[in-house]
DNA sequence: CCTGCACCGTGACCTTAGGTCAAGGTCAAC
DNA sequence: GTTGACCTTGACCTAAGGTCACGGTGCAGG
């Protein structure tokens, strides 16, 4: 027996490398034992007991640089820094649970990017038929508008979800997007624009606050533009804002301007 | 608009820091996106979607140098992975649970270094009346034994118990404690060698194997002595352990010599 | 127009908790 | 007497960023 173990009888007692055992010595966390005739470390039980506790620890997850002055303190101070730990700890699986959880909105691009109201929202587009492109350019949008006005994103989806129960929004909106293939100088522009200001002076909770909805209609649109045909303008929708803008303000409607 | 995130709203959408944005830009996780006049990094949603997918992947503990691949992958293998992921942050998570629970077993000494059953063997020695020193020699013994003879450990613990339910033999290895302070020629050590003997004939099972036994008794009382009383010898049990073998090799039992 | 301040750029070094490699000494066995 | 497993020290490597230094950019206030 020699008196003791060796350092790897020591590491495989506590269920650690060699190596992590020098580690704690060279940290002052495990004191280092006697040695042999040949400089070799021989362990008793008391740095084995102070071995078993550091690496319960520090697998715990406690940083080594705070296991010294935790091992050390007096009974009370003990008890509660290991309260303390295991409520670390419990946060971390906690945590990791919910880590868990978000790893399954991954298989899907839009579900990792937007909250659940968000892509219902996208998903109702889809079911009304709106065009897939212009959805995309939608989702882009929405992504953005998230990431640049995060405290208001919720009132913009409640402001999206009404304008998609007005039919004729919907279908004022789908007209719109079909019209970016539309001659600069076709006269069913200008038709679309009076349809829409009259849809909403008839229904002016539809607005919303019309500095973020333009904002809105021309980012989401030329995303679209610009990620599906690589085109950067979008001429048509930005000239049937500018007569819808006119119009309303043409019926007393306070429009602000650009 | 300016078309596009700077790094520090990308960073901020995605919830890592601008140091992590550009991290995962020199591992080629995440292209780098295209710069604008300045030269300032400007992130579109395409670029946001891969970020977040990084960010979930690397939370949840996926090394950065797999996700790439892991993210490139197509849908089958992708899920495959992801189950995989789901699966290694399940174990994390069990494995946590485990440290939490070990992490009780630090506020007692014993509990951390021993299994449940020999602690619940010393407990008994401590109530069967043995001696304080003695029991923490015990101890000793037993962390020892478990770190040099792992596999043993617990046939080890059954012979032990089944010693401390002969109420003849824990009688015995008291009186063989006390002995340690006797005068080395007290007659008494004599008659304690051969009714231990006795009791081993009359009950065979007590014995176990005498090779380990011995071992047992010669290093858990050196280590009570050495830890109490600063002493390397414990000359009296050693007398009385040759003695008794003496005496059962007499009576015919073939105790291997040393 | 100048100055602050907050943001962006790169590059070099620091951190935690060890792992790996190198070069040599020791021990038990065959 | 040599092999192979173990021990010694020391120097360097790793992941996933953080921190520091030093400089450019963009915008608001005086």
């Amino acid at each position: 027996m020699m008196g003791g173990l060796a350092i790897g009888q020591a590491a495989a007692y506590a269920e650690v490398t060699v190596k992590t055992v020098r580690h704690y010595h060279r940290l002052g966390l495990v004191d280092e034992p006697r040695r042999d005739s040949s400089g070799y470390r021989r362990y008793g039980s008391e740095e084995l007991l102070r071995l078993v506790q550091v690496r319960t620890l520090a697998t715990a997850g406690v940083p080594l640089a705070e296991i010294g002055a935790l091992l050390d303190a007096d009974a009370g101070q003990f008890t509660a820094a290991i309260a303390d730990v295991e409520r670390r700890l419990n946060d971390r699986i906690t945590d990791l649970i919910a880590r868990r959880d978000t790893l399954h909105r991954l298989a899907d691009g839009d579900r990792a990017l937007l909250p659940d109201r968000a892509c219902a929202v996208l998903d109702m587009m889809r079911d009304l038929g709106f065009d897939a492109e212009y959805v995309a350019g939608q989702r882009e949008g929405l992504v953005l508008a998230r990431a640049l006005l995060p405290g208001g994103f919720d009132g913009f989806l409640t402001q999206l979800e009404l304008r998609l129960d007005d039919a004729g929004y919907v279908e004022l909106t789908k007209r719109g997007w079909e019209a970016e293939g539309w001659d600069q100088n076709d006269p069913r522009i200008e038709e679309l624009a009076i349809a829409t200001a009259d849809l909403y002076l008839a229904n002016p909770s539809l607005m919303g606050d019309p500095d973020i909805m333009r904002a809105w209609i021309e980012a989401s649109t030329k995303y679209a533009l610009i990620n599906n045909h690589g085109e950067v303008q979008a001429p048509i929708s930005t000239k049937l804002t500018a007569l819808t803008e006119a119009r309303l303000r043409a019926a007393g409607v306070p429009v602000p301007r650009e």
